[in-house]
DNA sequence: CCGCTTGTCTTGACTGAGTCAAATCAAGAC
DNA sequence: GTCTTGATTTGACTCAGTCAAGACAAGCGG
């Protein structure tokens, strides 16, 4: 990381600013942060940064393609700086932790759906839920529960 | 439709109720509603529930597995009652309207990661995003502008 | 280097979706 | 019909995120 913001900002189109060098530090360190983290992380290099302007510095950096937001269902969104290549996330259905997953691109043919009912499309988004290796090693009996749950209503893999 | 929904909730161990009946017949009538439309549509047979029955039903109704919830990115959630198959969902990125996809399972090898970073994954969730005939036909010069400032974030189909 | 223009940030009020809790009500067992 | 317990109503509340007005500063021209 450390990635030389500034010219990225400017090709951009964007004006190089504290809050907004402040924010894009903190997307590359913690990758899957939601606004709230964020607010807390860019802080240290810029303690004066308010949730607003983390807020607007997102949605900038979003519209012009320098950040991605994801929202898995249930939780506050998360941001993240790996774009251009495409990739799908693992959540954790305990804990929410938020893994990447590469997608074999080429051999995806489940993500041109046979049947569009008209739609053209042009992203195919795809989230894996399950459990990570922490949540079930520190509660096995409840993963289990949580994963049972879950399949009766007729969730596959 | 006008299934007999009595049986169904007994048989979940739910209790058969006036609410409980409008907001099935609802959901029904109405696949992919949103809570407030459902209010409004269960209203039609039971003019006094309040919304928050409405979230208190919704909610019984996917914890034991006779409703599906929904949430696309950036929209209130969404309810169905096709639970047990399984398929997945077109939105619009224009007007937000969903329609369903059959999955076809058993030839879906990108939905098992080939790197599950130590989850055990026990549902693959796909969302194609695109645009529905109608937001094309009305307005395509904004259509194209749609699917141009999306794709230059690296989506794929 | 200085000042101007315009995009960006701050401050604070506000919205929308959904939750929580206490009290009332009714489904269904007896 | 009566009772028990789960369901519903009512109303306050939370959380994530938005909107708008004014202060501020990035980076241009001079």
């Amino acid at each position: 990381m450390e990635t030389t913001w500034a010219p990225r900002l400017r090709d951009a189109g964007l004006r190089v600013t504290r809050p907004r060098l402040a924010v894009l530090d903190a997307l590359a360190d913690h990758p899957h942060a939601d606004a709230d983290t964020l607010v807390m992380v860019a802080r240290q290099a810029h303690p004066t940064i308010s949730p607003q302007a983390v807020y607007g510095v997102l949605k900038a950096l979003v519209a012009v393609g320098l950040a991605r937001r994801v929202e898995p269902a249930g939780a506050p969104a998360l941001y993240e700086v790996r774009v251009g290549d495409n990739h799908h996330h693992l959540v954790c259905r305990s804990c929410g932790v938020v893994a990447d997953v590469d997608c074999t691109v080429g051999a995806a043919p489940c993500l041109t759906p046979s049947d569009t009912a008209g739609f053209v499309v042009d992203e195919a988004e795809v989230v894996f839920w399950g459990l990570c290796r922490e949540c079930r090693a520190r509660t096995p009996e409840r993963a289990a529960q949580v994963l049972q749950h879950r399949n009766r209503g007729g969730a596959h893999a």
